[in-house]
DNA sequence: AACAATATTGACAGCGCTGTCATAATTATT
DNA sequence: AATAATTATGACAGCGCTGTCAATATTGTT
């Protein structure tokens, strides 16, 4: 039924491992013999059984994406890249979801990754800076792309890994200095989760720049989220209770900024006349919504192509372990219609 | 470095078949064997390598979700129900995007699946109904569920499938049937992809409603898309050309539902004031728009996750092959605030 | 023309697991 | 108590591929 390698080998008439030779790009194969192979191979539809060869190279053409449950938009994207880039080289993309990850012991992640047959593994905020889980990626040696992990995180060590990110710190600066630019001087501002890294990087640009033009921060106006949309939703119930309002407001991600919108919405708020409101990421979400959000383009399919790139290569091209680097992103400033100047 | 099954067997007293025997649940161990196993596998964290099993039982613990890149709310909801199941199961899902599969020979298709290490194969709409899809999974004997494939879609025959669906023709009539109670009369659609069959289902459930009440179609108010946010964003800025407009739009999916709302926003055109809009899918997208979208609910996420657990069983319970069956979902009518009675 | 260097090929073992089948221990039946 | 039926265990081959290493063919060098 299925082809197999002996049966391609009789087919050329030449000996499995020639086959295999010519099939895996090895060197020293003679121009006319490699031509027979490969046309018995494809006369023979043939197709290596992916297990047998992981069995005897201990390589699986499989590597995993790993997220915590937020913000599908910026998963989605983050996938598309990887996928594709999967498609072009053989590979396979698994994708495991790990809710709840902060909660997660020990063991309980060790357990995770030494049943994932992979070659390695592709980690999205908030697990890009879980220590728990980097930990366990070393310890049994599997290499890693941490995507959205910030500037500060540890490089690994031992295996080969890579951190890709964006300056999330001077992004925040950007918007906010766009919207300070465009007139506003009462801005809100929405947190994400409290255990991404990210989330105070952007915090921490946003009050940067606001003390750097002498803006002072409003406690009324500047809420706890967790990168969720309900959570947007809540917050922005929140900063509308309180008796002043703000001009606009700085959502630390896409989602959030969507559920201020449905509140300002619901409230009768208008977007963008009443209230700017500015989001983080650009996901297919700020495309979608009425008004289009303002936002910061962070280029996540584009870093989930690396990421997968980067460790489809460090499969073949000798990986020097011990070696981690880190990839920087531009980020870019996306103005559309939910921001306005006053 | 790991632990291989010997090593267990080892530490064990016991012979690497009975070890074997106890991780794979099969029965006559005696009883204390199986725990002093369970002890020495635990205590060395043990756990199997996939790719040996796999070459000696032709088991990949491995499924794959295949989609062609439209609606990714949707793809995303059916991905969590799947994911969940199979993680439960101890399997991994691998995602394969399929563009362009209308332009896809016999020969690419083949060629994907004949180098897709997979236990089974879930497929999502559009690619439910293509006939070289279906055809060339049960060339190669790959289990497959399709969902959103129609009660029309012809049975597979000798490898085990199903078929996951709603009603798509009753479900558009329900909507179709609550804008008319609304009182809208002048009624506009979005049809979905020409390729889809639920896109024909669900205008073909449209019209039947329509003449049940005796209400004319208005050819300026049909329009062709393709279950794509921008293709609902040109099919509104049709609509809204014409001399007159409808005071209800039905989109076949909610991406172009999105996609109408964004142009009505952009025109001034208030929603649902000045006019209501219909959706489909209950996908994410519905939820985080304001207005929310009035939509048809599609169990898309126990859809996915139903299809995982029918391929992980028949992996077990010894399959009746030639087998295929055939599993309904009610669907839901939703109402939000993106409708109103006129 | 004889020899060295290099390019090309194949035989065979073994990756880590499970299926088959034989054997040993236990329990049921007369 | 002897025999049959059942349960529990292990030895061993082999799944389909590639790594190692040895053998052979080709080319280059004096």
């Amino acid at each position: 039924m299925k082809a197999r390698i002996h049966d391609v080998a009789e087919r050329a008439g030449v000996s499995m491992k020639t086959v295999s030779r010519v099939l895996n790009r090895e060197p020293n194969v003679a121009e006319t013999t490699r031509e027979r192979v490969l046309e018995a191979a494809r006369e023979l539809r043939y197709s290596p059984s992916l297990a047998a060869r992981g069995l005897a190279t201990s390589k699986n053409f499989l590597l995993a994406l790993l997220y915590d449950n937020v913000s599908p938009s910026y998963i989605l994207k983050v996938q598309q890249g990887a996928t594709n880039i999967c498609q072009e080289a053989g590979y396979h993309l698994i994708v495991h979801p790990l809710r709840g990850s902060l909660e997660l012991s020990d063991d309980d992640v060790m357990a995770v990754f030494e049943r994932l047959p992979v070659d390695g593994v592709i980690l999205t905020s908030p697990l890009s800076d879980n220590p728990i889980i980097l930990g366990a990626l070393e310890k049994l040696g599997i290499r890693h792309i941490a995507i959205g992990a910030s500037v500060e995180a540890k490089p690994a060590s031992g295996v080969q890994s890579a951190v890709l990110g964006i300056d999330n710190f001077n992004a925040a600066r950007d918007m906010t200095r766009f919207l300070i630019k465009s007139g506003h001087r009462d801005i809100g501002f929405i947190k994400g989760d409290k255990n991404h890294l990210s989330a105070k990087l952007r915090y921490d640009g946003f009050k940067a720049e606001m003390g750097a033009h002498g803006l002072a921060l409003n406690k009324n106006w500047i809420v706890q989220g967790n990168y969720t949309f309900t959570s947007g939703e809540v917050a922005a119930r929140d900063v509308f209770s309180r008796p002043a309002r703000p001009s606009a407001i700085f959502a630390s991600n896409d989602d959030m900024a969507a559920g201020v919108m449905a509140i300002a919405g619901h409230m009768g708020i208008s977007v963008p006349d009443d209230l700017s409101i500015g989001g983080f990421d650009d996901t297919n979400t700020a495309r979608i919504l009425w008004p289009r959000l303002s936002t910061i383009r962070q280029p996540a399919r584009e870093m989930g192509g690396r990421a997968a790139s980067v460790l489809i290569d460090s499969d073949f091209n000798s990986v020097r372990s011990d070696e981690s680097e880190r990839i920087f992103y531009e980020h870019q400033l996306v103005i559309r219609e939910s921001t306005k100047a006053v």
